[in-house]
DNA sequence: TATAATTCAATTGTACACAATCGAATTGTA
DNA sequence: TACAATTCGATTGTGTACAATTGAATTATA
């Protein structure tokens, strides 16, 4: 019988230190990221813009995972600090574009530092590293 | 020069997957938590509780890795629902104590199929499984 | 043994995170 | 081409997260 309550274990969950090392290492990025004004998930975002200097609100929440409820205040947010505009796209109206500003491409300058220092302060081989990275990736069911 | 930003990009990122995968695992259970009126949080936090029926919230917050902030709202929570009691320890009334309710041992009946329903969705070979889990506490710099 | 330092839970303020819903715009179909 | 279905961003409501601060209780130290 207290068998049956073996699997109820905290040390016998996958999902807590998944949920607890995600906190983690947004904790690690914080005060990186507060030299450059940003937030973890307005980094991410600003991330996607770097790649690709135009984007709709909806590529956006596609590639972070992130519904319009959360990346909404986010973009508003990125928008007042002045690294991108927000306007109607003119073809549909629906569609929410964001574009990146020259002061946004300047805030990548500043940021380019920040991945080695994460790294640093994460310990894994970078074997284990990739290893990690595939088999996240095979959780969010995405081929890598 | 291009290069320099390669590191920004986000499919080269850890964090980003880690992050994605942490709250995709968590929208996994709350379909299944709903059936037991209970969040992800307020779901390990009864985990704690089912282990050792009586704990102060310094030590649920310290396994957990959550702060009063946090797990303040989420002790009344579970309170309000029966599942525990909050109450001042005798030899020191700075400590709260939580202690398990028999609502509380009841509901570990009703959680008993959660983990291997969560198992059954998340597609990972026992091997994967453990690798990731050695990498995930590896990450929270916790010996495992 | 006064008092300084520490510990602990609670509160406040900011920022997600997401389900549910809404309303405008567009697309599909009879 | 009416109109039903879909798409999309925004809003609302609930519940985390966590930094910073507060205040009560306890412990350490001069």
């Amino acid at each position: 019988m207290g068998q049956d309550y073996e699997a109820l274990k905290l040390c016998n969950q996958l999902c807590f230190p998944l949920y607890a090392a995600s906190k983690e290492v947004v904790r690690r990025y914080t005060p990186l990221l507060e030299a450059l004004g940003l937030t973890y998930t307005q980094y991410i975002a600003m991330m996607v813009l770097w790649e690709k200097e135009e984007v709709s609100a909806k590529e956006m929440g596609d590639r972070l995972y992130l519904d319009s409820g959360t990346l909404t205040p986010v973009l508003k947010s990125l928008e007042s600090k002045g690294y991108l505009v927000r306007c109607r796209k003119a073809t549909d109206e629906r569609v929410l574009m964001c574009k990146l500003t020259d002061e946004g491409r300047a805030l990548r300058e500043k940021a380019l530092d920040v991945p080695h220092k994460i790294a640093a302060c994460v310990c894994l081989t970078p074997n284990e590293a990739a290893e990690l990275y595939r088999l996240l990736y095979k959780v969010l069911g995405v081929e890598v």
